[in-house]
DNA sequence: ATAGCTGCAAACGGTTTGCCTCACA
DNA sequence: TGTGAGGCAAACCGTTTGCAGCTAT
C-alpha cells in the first residue's frame, strides 16, 4: 500500500461512484496513469468494484458496497438498488444454465418515474 | 433508404451482432463515418438496437430480434437469452419504482458455466 | 435552390504502452 | 541490487465533428 494507492482509495470512498477522471481530480499529484493502474490493482486484489453506468468511462466504488445499479438513460440519474433486486435473475440464470452472475457488474437502463411521467421530450 | 443504408441493415442482419467496426468491414467502399451515422438513424426509426457486451465497442441487432444478453466475461461467450429472463426483473422495477426497463439495452455478465466448471485459470 | 446524405480529415475522450527513474526490500 | 511503483509522453481505439461535394427533390 504505497501513498497514491491510499488516496485513491479515499477518494473512491469519499465519491461512492468514480470515473477514473473524477478519481484523478479528487488526488492531484496522483499521475492519471497512476490512477489507472492503481484501480485495475485494487480491483484485482477485491478492495474495488466497476461497472458501467452510461456510454462513457466506467464508474468505480468499494466492493463491499453491494449493491446493483439502476440508470435513466433519459436524464442520466443512477439510482442505487439492494443487491437482491439481481437475486430472482441470479438464480434462475443459475439453475437453468449454471451460469453465475456477477452482481457487482449489474446495471440496467430505463427510463425513471420522473422522467415517463412527464415524457415530452425525447 | 440510400443504399449505403440498405447495406448496413443487410449487414446487421446477416452478421446478427455486430459493432460499428464490423459493419464497416462488412459494406465495403462505406465510409466508417457513414457507418456510426446510419445506424444511428436506423436506431432511432427503431429498426435497430445496440447494446453493450462487453467493454469495448457496442453491439448493433435488429430491433425485432427480441432478446436480452448474458455474457461470460471469463471466455467472452455471449448467451442470447429469451426477453421473458427479464419479466420478474422488469414487472418489479416498474411496481416499486415506476422505472420501465430497456429490454433492448439489457446485458448481464457473470461466469458461464463451462468456465466456472474448468475454473483454474484467472 | 434546398435539404439531406456521403466522404474525408481532423479532433476528441478515454485508455494503454514504453521507457526511464526512484524507493525500498 | 533487483523488483515493483510512479511519472511523463506518445500511441491507440472508438467515436464525433467540420466541411465540402453530391443527389434528388
Amino acid at each position: 500500500m504505497t501513498p497514491q494507492r491510499e488516496s485513491v482509495m479515499a477518494a473512491v470512498t469519499q465519491l461512492v461512484h468514480a470515473t477514473p477522471d473524477q478519481v484523478a481530480d479528487a488526488v492531484p499529484g496522483v499521475d492519471l496513469t497512476t490512477v489507472y493502474r492503481t484501480l485495475e490493482t485494487l480491483e484485482h486484489i477485491g478492495l474495488l468494484a466497476h461497472t458501467h453506468l452510461g456510454h462513457g468511462a466506467p464508474s468505480y466504488r468499494l466492493a463491499a458496497d453491494d449493491h446493483v445499479h439502476v440508470v435513466c438513460h433519459r436524464c442520466s440519474s443512477v439510482i442505487d438498488a439492494p443487491a437482491g433486486l439481481a437475486d430472482q435473475l441470479s438464480r434462475q440464470l443459475a439453475e437453468e444454465r449454471g451460469f453465475i452472475l456477477d452482481r457487482s457488474h449489474f446495471t440496467v437502463f430505463g427510463t425513471c418515474a420522473d422522467c415517463a411521467a412527464g415524457s415530452s421530450h425525447d
